[in-house]
DNA sequence: TTTTTTGTTCAAAAAAAATTGAACTTTCAA
DNA sequence: TTGAAAGTTCAATTTTTTTTGAACAAAAAA
């Protein structure tokens, strides 16, 4: 029996864990691991980090850091950071969740809404196709519900993000 | 030069664009393509259809299938019901956004949510291990931020709900 | 019964997504 | 300038997720 009665779970440090609530959350919102990591290790750090810092401390690549820090900062969850006055890139994690969920929704939600908006056009214009009057009928109110999803989901955003701001 | 100067896209059935606008909306979400299909297929279909239907018209494997189907009954969006006095199932689309989002919210967000919240306490316990004051200061002011945007998601979620139903 | 139809399960295969790392570019200091 | 440090890119690899299909189970018809 090893001397600490203490499951696994209970050795990690602050810092180790607040990395791993942020990779998690990453993958719900589906975004990739070590994003969620790249955030979160910036969460938990004091001062702002290099992508050295991160490529060591997360033991990740040189590129994952590259390409999750870029994610990060057309999200607006990170920002760059004069510090030192080092040449080195420094980064910081942004905390306002208005910020955070406003450039979540720029990024990832919109253009999907949009591409579906468009997509649904389309299938507007094709009901011309349908000859059988009948289905036609049918088809036209399937797309009438899709409709009145759509302009719901329309007004949600705006209100969610009046929701957060503040 | 084709005789056609249609793009690709204005070929496709009404039904096919139905099945292709749901197969996104469900990676959108992170749901499989196949389940996105499946719905759009029963959405599109003016009668109920069997496991066989989906597996012939989707050309999807009968696991595929039945794996979608179960996790669409999961969520509250396609109902069993009787026809044709028939031994086989047949299966029909919900189209009650209520629903919709009622099932998705209770199947994939709830349970990470209280996932997080678990994990959100655990890290409390853990601040009494950081010695330094100043650190553990910032853990302190950094957990507390992570407190806000819980409670404010938790007031999201019902708000939405209310929203969304009628 | 026995057979056929319907549906489920899950290990294996295929497909998709994330990650790596080496080659390349940029930037600044010497 | 040249060299070194910092950062980016992207083809190849690894990992994860989805899909398949064959074996199994359940239920009803023959």
């Amino acid at each position: 029996m090893h001397p600490s009665d203490q499951p696994d779970t209970e050795k990690l440090t602050i810092d180790q864990r607040l990395i791993s609530f942020f990779r998690d959350g990453a993958k719900i919102i589906g975004l990739p691991a070590s994003v969620g990591e790249i955030f979160g290790l910036l969460f938990a750090s004091p001062k702002p980090l290099t992508m050295a810092d991160l490529v060591e401390r997360l033991d990740i690549s040189k590129g994952s850091a590259s390409q999750g820090l870029k994610m990060l900062r057309t999200l607006g969850a990170v920002r760059d950071v004069e510090y030192d006055n080092d040449r080195k890139g420094y980064f910081e994690a942004d905390i306002e969740l208005k910020k955070l969920v406003g450039g979540f929704i720029r990024e990832q939600v919109r253009p999907h809404m949009d591409s579906g908006t468009r997509k649904l056009g389309e299938l507007e214009q094709d009901l011309d196709t349908v000859s059988d009057p009948e289905l036609r009928a049918f088809y036209e109110n399937r797309i009438k519900i899709i409709q009145r999803w759509s302009s719901k989901a329309k007004l949600v955003l705006p209100l969610l993000q009046k929701f957060l701001g503040e």
